[in-house]
DNA sequence: TTTTATATGTGAACAATGTTAACATACTCT
DNA sequence: AGAGTATGTTAACATTGTTCACATATAAAA
């Protein structure tokens, strides 16, 4: 009887490490979360579905998150430092010509939009708006917006990117994204086989909207040609 | 006694008409739901919310609509009659220039959206996309989208809108307004004072992305002096 | 008119959900 | 070794959408 104890002992502590106190189970909880957004809406995300994962009781997580909007609130917050890692950056490659940083930033939003549909509908829409509020401010400077519209405003110092007010511009600009992000998205396109020439068409159309027409393009972007009339 | 009895009869039949039976339930369901979701979110809307309102049982709804969603379905369909007889019409004014069409247009629906947030998120969002898709075609003209594309043509073919593929152009115009919208609506600006600057904005970059560069612009409309060069 | 069938409304009950409270267990620190 | 804290469990609650058996009014048939 006492070996058929120190086999239990031994299988507890080795083997099972900690049934009971799991150690990260916070960071489990928001990595099983993450995983299932990946495959399914954020609505379909239950405390059930985070407790069965992680093999604990429902209430568990109340120990980690004072609710469920709480854990939410915390994959927002991550979830906006992923996708401004992924755009913005592509904005401030200052050795590339500013014209294919607007071209492959856009790109990268309308990317990652597509690959994580899920999360940009919780980043972006509006039933947790007052969350965002705590976590970008459109006037900072080191949120994605705040990279566009630096970025705008280098371009109308360099004399490509026309002299009006870059807020104003930058809100173009993200709309068209947001916009076509959002409708590709949710189901109004097919996307596998449009996503590129309507990006690169809205792009053409923002371009055109936003470059000073006194200044050729020396982009290296084929589908550009002949958006600009030589410099007269 | 028997004079009390008829007392309760006549009040029965002529005050209180159909305490039981309503007569039109099915329509006092739907308006008191297109009533909530005026001031609240469609989330917020619950089965409770609408047999209070209505004075009837909690079940009352299943004699009139086969669950929720059902009810959620009929709304939809007519929230984008209504959305579409807002706008569409606009388009459709032939005598008018069709510069003119398009800005009022696109006014009308970014107005619509900022009036009735919650019906645009339920019209536009991912939850209800299946239902959208029995309702509006993009391929129909008929619907807003039919409409959009076929003033492009229109444009096309008096010369003042570039000769490209009208699909991708009327997408590239919806985006930039579902993406304004969206960004008013759920609360990423100040909409108040901002909401006719940034449109006449967007308008006029959509309008250089559009609009053929050997055309002069002949619009009414002021804020577009200056973006077409004269024909030469 | 009386009877029958159908349409419409009610009340009780269900499972699922987020949440809380009382209790149990394990780790930490003296 | 013991006290205190952190972490996990179980039971219960209210709310939600939904269903089912029952009740009542209207319509149709006799």
């Amino acid at each position: 009887m006492l070996t058929l104890f120190t086999l239990i002992l031994c299988y507890d502590t080795f083997m099972k490490k900690n049934e009971y106190h799991h150690g990260n189970l916070k960071e489990e909880f928001l990595q099983t979360a993450f995983d299932f957004i990946a495959h399914n809406d954020v609505e379909k995300l239950t405390l059930k579905v985070l407790s069965d994962a992680t093999d604990t009781s429902r209430s568990a997580i109340y120990r980690h998150f004072s609710s469920k909007d709480a854990l939410i609130e915390t994959m927002i917050i991550t979830g906006f430092e992923q996708f401004d890692a992924a755009v913005s950056p592509i904005l401030r490659e200052t050795d590339r010509p500013i014209i294919e940083r607007f071209y492959f930033g856009g790109k990268a939003y309308i990317a990652y939009a597509k690959a994580n549909p899920n999360l940009y509908r919780l980043l972006f829409g509006k039933k947790y708006a007052h969350i965002r509020e705590e976590v970008l401010t459109l006037d900072d400077d080191c949120s994605g917006f705040g990279a566009l519209k630096r970025t705008i405003e280098e371009g109308q110092q360099s004399g490509i990117v026309k002299k009006e007010e870059s807020f104003t511009q930058a809100v173009v600009v993200w709309s068209s994204l947001h916009g076509l992000a959002s409708l590709m998205i949710d189901g109004f396109m097919d996307v596998e086989t449009l996503e590129d020439s309507l990006y690169d068409a809205m792009f053409k159309s923002l371009l055109a909207g936003l470059v000073s027409r006194k200044v050729k393009l020396l982009s290296t972007l084929p589908f550009a040609e002949g958006l600009f009339q030589p410099k007269s």
